[in-house]
DNA sequence: CTGTAATGGTCTGATGGGAAGACCTTTTCA
DNA sequence: TGAAAAGGTCTTCCCATCAGACCATTACAG
């Protein structure tokens, strides 16, 4: 018995006990909020909903709504505007503004997002085979009509938003909410907190090509075929993210010729 | 634009800012407790390290962990004994005292339970598939080795033990360990922090043939097949657990009279 | 038999994050 | 021009946690 398993008495073994992590609300406020931009639920430029609005539906005081708040402006994920229809705004210029906070907050957990982006890749696939195997007929017509939207999308924000709503529309095809979920959280993990899905006008044919591919793949029930296509996407997905880091640059598109890869 | 995708204007769309859940210290000190346990770090029977030791493991104070001990022993998962080398043990009769809990927790949790099941055991397809890939020349094995010891298991305890072993040999053959903490958190949520993992002889020569199966194709690179058995392997978990919800009752084997209640 | 060491049990004081709420300032719009 | 709606600030209280001291219990060594 060469391994350190523990069935063999008294081995004093590596106990897997690490320092407990204790997350603050204002935290927990802030991760929300970010996960919420890189998720598409607020656009460049939207207003979240008031400070009293917020501590109302995340359930926290106004204080420590504001405290999170207060740190987003300071890392120039927000604009802050007072008055009447003052309120948050999402930056128009959060990924420019941000490059460099990007680079510097992903570097050092490179190695920890190459196994992110794996595992993100992998398990996707498995959400396309779901969704490929459980989507209901409803689900598939609304699958084809959200790539007419994508197809029809001009400005860049479009894009950004039909192609959330196509992700979005393939998780609810899995009819499996935790897996939904666990999809979001890997998303947000991989982005840590950022923004740094690669958008760019280049790769729109490319995504409306492989979106096409897989919604078709899903609609028609062709599994494999879903699963292998969902890989292929994702893969690229990792493949800019690293060249994103390997360059040392928050190198983010909007206009940027960023060449990567 | 049918779907409630919000690129266009106005649209009050369903705000997904649920309220937030701030864990305390103490929740996270039982939860890695219970989580180590049904991991198996600690087998019935077994001392819990001393409260101070605890404390600097998990970077907490001592009070923390006094009162996380002070609920799990209350909940019926420890017993402790003061003086000299005594200490908190995990309960022999946890399995059986915790029965009607283990019901009263899950059942109201059915449904998310049956997602989560389901989740896992396509996730685990894809962490055997993983294995297949990309386990080294040693871990393939290494696994060979573990399954000799899960072979030559006598009773429940080595069973247990070696059957642990073997999975988290397989996790390391990822060689991705945020895939293997995926998994565990998988494990863990299923088990909704409680021992429930099917542990029965009668399982045990099923579970032998599954898990020799299982690292033959690992070992031999059959991605497919591993991934099918695996699926299958978790499939018989799921289904196990479900017939004890639906029982309502803990319904552990074990020899149990299980009257309890 | 005895004392010392290792363990849990208990208490105290300090600290800090968070909740609740009042009130102020700024800005817009009716 | 004033009410409404937003953020900015402040105070007060509460409670989880920390740090540490000290007590109580038990086992084992001598």
């Amino acid at each position: 018995m060469t391994t350190r398993t523990n069935a063999d008495g008294a081995g004093q073994r590596a106990l897997r006990l690490g320092p407990v992590h204790v997350p603050t609300a204002v935290d927990e406020v802030m991760d929300r909020l970010l996960t919420a931009i890189a998720l598409g639920e607020f656009v460049t430029g939207e207003r979240l909903p008031a400070e009293r609005e917020l501590a109302r539906l995340l359930n926290v005081s106004r204080s420590t709504v504001h405290e999170g708040l207060r740190q987003l402006q300071a890392g120039g994920a927000l604009e802050v505007r007072r008055g009447r229809s003052g309120g948050s705004f999402v930056r128009d210029s959060w990924n420019e503004f941000s490059a460099a906070a990007v680079a510097r907050t992903l570097v050092p957990h490179r190695e920890e997002l190459e196994q992110l982006c794996d595992l993100r890749c992998r398990f996707e696939e498995v959400v396309a085979r779901t969704a490929a195997e459980r989507r209901t007929v409803t689900q598939a017509r609304e699958l084809r009509d959200l790539l007419a939207v994508f197809a029809a999308a001009t400005t860049p924000e479009q894009d950004h938003a039909a192609d959330l709503a196509v992700h979005e529309a393939v998780l609810r095809a899995t009819r499996n909410p935790q897996m939904a979920q666990l999809s979001h959280d890997l998303l947000a993990r991989v982005s840590f907190g950022l923004p740094i899905e690669p958008y760019d006008r280049r790769f729109s044919k490319r995504a409306l090509a492989e979106h096409t591919a897989l919604v078709e793949a899903i609609h028609d029930g062709r599994v494999d075929d879903a699963g292998a296509i969902a890989r292929r996407h994702f893969s690229m997905s990792a493949r800019t993210l690293r060249a994103v880091i390997a360059r040392g640059d928050g190198g983010l598109p909007v206009g940027t010729p960023a060449n990567l890869e």
